[in-house]
RNA sequence: GGUGUCUUAGCCAAGUGGUUAGGCAACGGUCUGCAAAACCGUGAACGCCGGUUCGAAUCCGGCAGACACCUCCA
């Protein structure tokens, strides 16, 4: 099926193509791995993670995906510091190299980021590679000299920058986001940081090392600069590197349009004299109640902080999937609630299609009404998750699983095997037998008040039922029995 | 200060000129000794003020509020 997408380049929905071997390549910008990632963070992952699959599952592509993990900036640096607070003894010693207690710290932080995006249904074997900074250092220099020998970088006191006002003469810089440099707010750009740069516009390529700081030599133009890669530097060299230019689709969080875009940008057109990438797709943010998330208002959460609370991760991934990825994402407790509820609803669908059911009188649903067209017809359409989903619970109401054609569950499996390829929340199979082991003395209790109620002291039979529910169970009752459930 | 986005029922969330989005909650019904579950059904909305139009949630203007970028946050 046709992919559309919006590309924030040219701010409208356009057909999705590949440029080259019919294969779509990717490159997600990743995390900074100084800290555990947040659930806003966890959006921005969750929807490449849709992208991948929509384009794989909907598009029929092959596609190679590619996520980096910055283990080198500011924050990293602090924390691996020989004064760092954020050192934690599961990082084990650190030494005398500075080089080898960034690898530990960040390594850490990796890890704990890995396995949070699979508890949210993120598959690594999706990925064709994830590739780290500071394995890129020499190619990184490498695009510094090119950028420099082109004539659009200058050194500066041990640092290089990227003469921003020279590219501007050649090329579009703003191609992302309009912005109106002589509007800058006045005041709040003197910081320590920027005083040496030409121009207060001007990014840092290759930032001089700082005492105390892992760093690496640079021989340019005939000198050594000592120090470590400028922020955005590393993806537009692992692009390159690892999915060759022009590559297809950027993803990335909205707030990385200006600068982080824009700059790598204009490095691969400065250095390699190429636009990097067509398509360039990015997430709006996530709030929390409402509120811009932020740890003054107590309401900065990791994901590990929600699963404490006992969220189900995938229940955070369906709540999040609800809301299309362009519109800002209020996550709430309730809605996460809502989103289990839902869940389960089509959960139960899925499970019934499974069943033998007696009625069997539905066995023919009209190509517009039918699922697989109503639902990737929507996200198709620059991933509109939460239209598909209209379609999908309209559906399963419109044509309740009882009531279908062996032959219509049949193929109705197959249909949800596909959309469980995007959404994977589901379970395509049998529902469960109930292995909870419930415990004798609950059995019995509820044995005592099945035979209270046959007779028909009711009395006593509620008293027995309020016990059980005080023990953590439920009974459901059917018309010559009763089920016994774990309560949640 | 500049620029831009947004404001939809109790909550979440689609919808860009006329036709039921959807989910959760609520309410009613069927079932049940009563509940629960399940199933069926119901109501309720477009931030405020003005304008354009036969007709505005949708277009235009103003106001209020929220958010973002400009400042190495996804």
């Amino acid at each position: 099926m046709k992919i559309q997408l919006y590309n924030s380049l040219s701010k409208q929905i356009e057909d999705f193509n590949p440029i080259r071997d019919n294969i779509v390549r990717m490159y997600s910008c990743g995390p900074t791995v100084y800290n555990h990632a947040h659930i806003g963070n966890m959006r921005s992952f969750l929807f490449a993670d849709l992208m991948q699959s929509t384009l794989r599952n909907v598009g029929e592509w092959d596609l190679k995906w590619v996520m980096n993990i910055t283990d080198i900036d500011d924050k990293t640096i602090r924390g691996s510091s020989f004064e760092s607070e954020a050192w934690l003894p599961e990082m084990g010693e650190q030494t005398s190299d500075r080089l080898e207690n960034l690898r530990n710290f960040t390594n850490y932080y990796k890890t704990l980021f890995l396995e949070d995006i699979q508890k949210l249904g993120i598959n690594l074997d999706d990925f064709h590679k994830i590739p780290h900074a500071t394995d890129y250092i020499s190619e990184m220099q490498e695009l510094i000299r090119k950028i420099f020998k082109n004539g659009y970088a200058y050194i500066s006191e041990g640092s290089v920058y990227f003469n921003v006002e020279k590219y501007s003469q050649a090329e579009n810089y703003g191609k992302l986001k309009k912005i109106d440099f002589s509007n800058f707010q006045k005041g709040v750009r003197i910081d320590a940081d920027t005083y040496e740069r030409d121009d207060a516009n001007d990014f840092v390529l290759w930032k001089t090392k700082k005492d105390g700081e892992p760093f690496w030599d640079f021989e340019l133009n005939a000198s050594n600069l000592p120090g470590r890669p400028g922020w955005h530097m590393e993806c537009s060299t692992m692009e390159y590197e690892i999915l060759g230019l022009p590559f297809d689709i950027h993803t990335g969080g909205i707030d990385l349009q200006f600068p982080h875009h824009e700059d790598e940008i204009a490095q691969s057109k400065a250095g390699y004299g190429i636009d990097p990438n067509p398509f360039w797709c990015h997430n709006e943010f996530l709030e929390v109640e409402g509120k811009k998330m932020s740890k003054s208002l107590g309401n900065f959460y990791s994901l590990r902080e929600l699963l404490d609370k006992g969220l189900d991760p995938l229940d955070i991934r369906f709540a999040m999937l609800m809301a299309h990825y362009r519109t800002k994402y209020n996550f709430t407790f309730a809605g996460v609630e809502a989103a289990a509820k839902a869940r389960q609803k089509v959960q139960d669908y899925i499970y019934q299609l499974f069943e033998e059911s007696s009625d069997n009188s539905i066995n023919e649903i009209p190509e517009n009404k039918y699922l697989p067209n109503t639902f990737f017809g929507e996200i198709a359409i620059d991933l509109h998750t939460p239209k598909a989903l209209s379609k999908l619970f309209e559906f399963i109401s419109n044509y309740p699983a009882g009531k279908l054609s062996n032959e219509l569950k049949n193929d109705l499996k197959q249909v949800f095997v596909k959309i469980n390829s995007i959404f994977k929340i589901w379970e395509i199979a049998p529902k469960p037998e109930n292995n909870v082991l419930i415990p004798q003395e609950i059995l019995d209790i509820a044995e005592q008040r099945f035979q209270a109620k046959k007779d028909k002291n009711w009395t006593l039979a509620d008293e027995l039922r309020s016990k059980i529910t005080q023990m953590g169970y439920s009974i459901l009752d059917s018309k010559d029995g009763y089920e016994i459930k774990q309560n949640d």
